[in-house]
DNA sequence: CGCGTTTGACCTGCGC
DNA sequence: GCGCAGGTCAAACGCG
């Protein structure tokens, strides 16, 4: 069943990768040719009145016909040239505004990776790679320790997969190949010898993102993606591999963990649940980053969450946006919200309880990125008007013969997705002061410049990578700040919601 | 037989 | 220190 997936998967991909390439092709030619038309249009437009304005002024004297002719041909001839121009230099323009948009990406991913380092106090571990062993925290670190250390700092960018930031991450590629070539035995046994050493004894389990600070704050980031689907997990376009199931306490759906068999020594980690409220919800929590290239068709999602950790760390422990409302602060600790967001009523459980039924020892904050129409929403500037079609190939389950409908496509707009993350439905906005506050938050949210940032990047990837033709019907980007104010520990979280519609022909028929 | 899933046991962190 | 809950391991099992 799962090889049946996977060769789903790949197969989707590699269609959706090939409609979206002839999708682009159709979409520029379809440009020129309209701009050509319009050329003309005008063109002609202008003759013509250049025309009555040589009759109006000139009575049918041959000579000025024929001057009048040569004039037509010479404006003619002068106008071709200058759109044939227009032409060559549009084309170069989109070369050069994609060229900027991957570029931007990267930088942006670099970007994250510092902030990230600085950040997390990892300076310290970061030049005792380099300088030796006698920094402050070098005494207490293991070499394997500072080699994942490093690797996690590149965890992010790995994402980006251009294989550009060799200059900054000299060491990132020798130690992917170390992790690679560790066997899971081999890494157990790590994690089994260096227990008594560090602590933290899933340090060397997961080479690529266990590897802790000193300091308790475990940074990793952590992706939460909802989607509305049938089957028992999301295509996201990777193999996972499931080692372990468990039951949450309060919640009767059974949470499975899966591993990433991609690479053998990837460091993602995914889970699976149901939602609570609603079972048609799966909850996938992505954590870590791939150490591999990624399969074509996981691309969309990898960058996703990467963007969505991006931002995550580009808003940074330090920023402290006061974005909570008052009411859900107690739910802040929720990294995903296990509720439907769709439902208008009050929750059963009171948030304390919510967060103890969810993920009682995860002290984290997180980001919401919530792909949803469903949801209120409030629009980011300008976005209401224009709006990008996105799809997202991994919610295309297992099933390979789904048929994405072209119809009603969820505009894209940003929204906060506080409530989500906290497990506080919008419907539970019930005063003018919640909402105005919620408003005002969401307004300095928006004008976040990191935050636009994050937001570009997603667009971009969205826009680059995916085809509008194999759209499901209605989806959404939100972005949310989902950070407590005044703490700074624990893990952050990011959370995606996909919930219109998840593609597969099970549940989105 | 190899690979993936299942499932009970075990480990760890956290709150009291 | 103890209990609880989340997370992981690994032997057993199932399937192709
Ligand atoms: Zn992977």
């Amino acid at each position: 069943m799962v090889m049946e997936e996977r060769a789903m998967q790949i197969d989707l991909s590699l269609k959706l990768e090939g409609q979206d390439e002839g999708e682009k092709d159709e979409e520029k030619q379809h440009e020129i040719s309209l701009d050509d038309k319009q050329g003309k249009l005008h063109h002609e437009d202008g003759i013509e009145e250049a025309e009555k304005r040589e009759e109006d002024q000139d009575d049918a004297s041959p000579e000025n016909l024929l001057q009048g002719n040569n004039l037509k041909i010479e404006k003619l001839s002068v106008l071709q040239m200058e759109m044939d121009r227009m032409k060559e230099e549009n084309k170069q323009l989109r070369k050069v505004v994609e060229q900027t948009m991957k570029d931007y990406y990267d930088l942006q991913m670099k970007l994250a990776v510092i902030q990230q380092n600085d950040t997390k106090q990892d300076p310290q571990i970061f030049l005792s790679l380099r300088g030796g062993p006698k920094t402050i925290q070098a005494s207490k670190q293991v070499p394997e320790i500072e080699k994942n250390n490093n690797n996690q700092g590149t965890q992010l960018t790995s994402e980006a997969d251009s294989g550009e930031e060799d200059g900054e991450l000299g060491l990132t590629l020798s130690m992917g190949s170390h992790v690679q070539q560790r066997g899971r035995d081999e890494s157990t046994e790590e994690r089994k010898s260096m227990e008594p050493i560090n602590k933290l004894p899933r340090t060397t389990q997961l080479p690529g993102i266990t590897s802790y600070p000193p300091n308790p704050p475990n940074r990793k980031a952590r992706v939460s993606v909802r989607a509305r689907c049938q089957a028992p997990t999301m295509n996201d376009g990777c193999q996972w591999r499931k080692y372990g199931q468990k039951v949450a306490k309060g919640n009767p759906c059974p949470r499975a963990y899966y591993r990433c068999t991609v690479a053998p020594g990837c460091p993602v980690r995914k889970q699976v649940q149901r939602c609570l409220e609603d079972m048609s919800i799966l909850i996938t929590t992505y954590e870590g980053t791939h150490n591999h290239p990624l399969p074509v068709g996981a691309t969309a999602m990898a960058s996703t969450t990467s963007t969505a950790a991006t931002f995550m760390l580009l808003s940074g422990v330090n920023s402290g946006t006061p974005v909570v409302a008052d009411g859900i602060i107690s739910d802040a600790q929720t990294p995903i919200s296990y509720r439907s967001p769709h439902s208008i009523s009050p929750p059963p459980h009171s948030s304390s309880t919510l967060s103890n039924i969810i993920n009682a020892s995860d002290h984290s904050k997180g980001i919401v990125l919530d792909l949803t129409n469903n949801s209120q929403q409030f629009s980011f500037a300008g976005s209401s008007h224009s709006q990008p079609q996105l799809v997202y190939p991994w919610m295309s389950s297992n099933s390979g013969h789904h048929h994405h409908k072209a119809g009603s496509y969820g505009g894209l707009s940003i929204s906060n997705e506080l409530g989500s993350l906290r497990g506080v439905d919008k419907g539970n906005w019930k005063t003018e002061e919640e909402k105005s506050s919620l408003a005002e938050n969401v307004s300095s949210i928006a004008s976040d410049p990191k935050f636009r940032v994050a937001v570009a990047a997603a667009i971009t990837s969205f826009m680059s990578k995916e085809s509008p033709m194999a759209q499901p019907n209605g989806s959404s980007l939100v972005l949310g700040d989902g950070e407590a104010a005044g703490s700074s520990s624990g893990s952050k979280w990011v959370a995606a919601e996909f919930l219109p519609a998840c593609g597969c022909p099970a549940c989105c028929a």
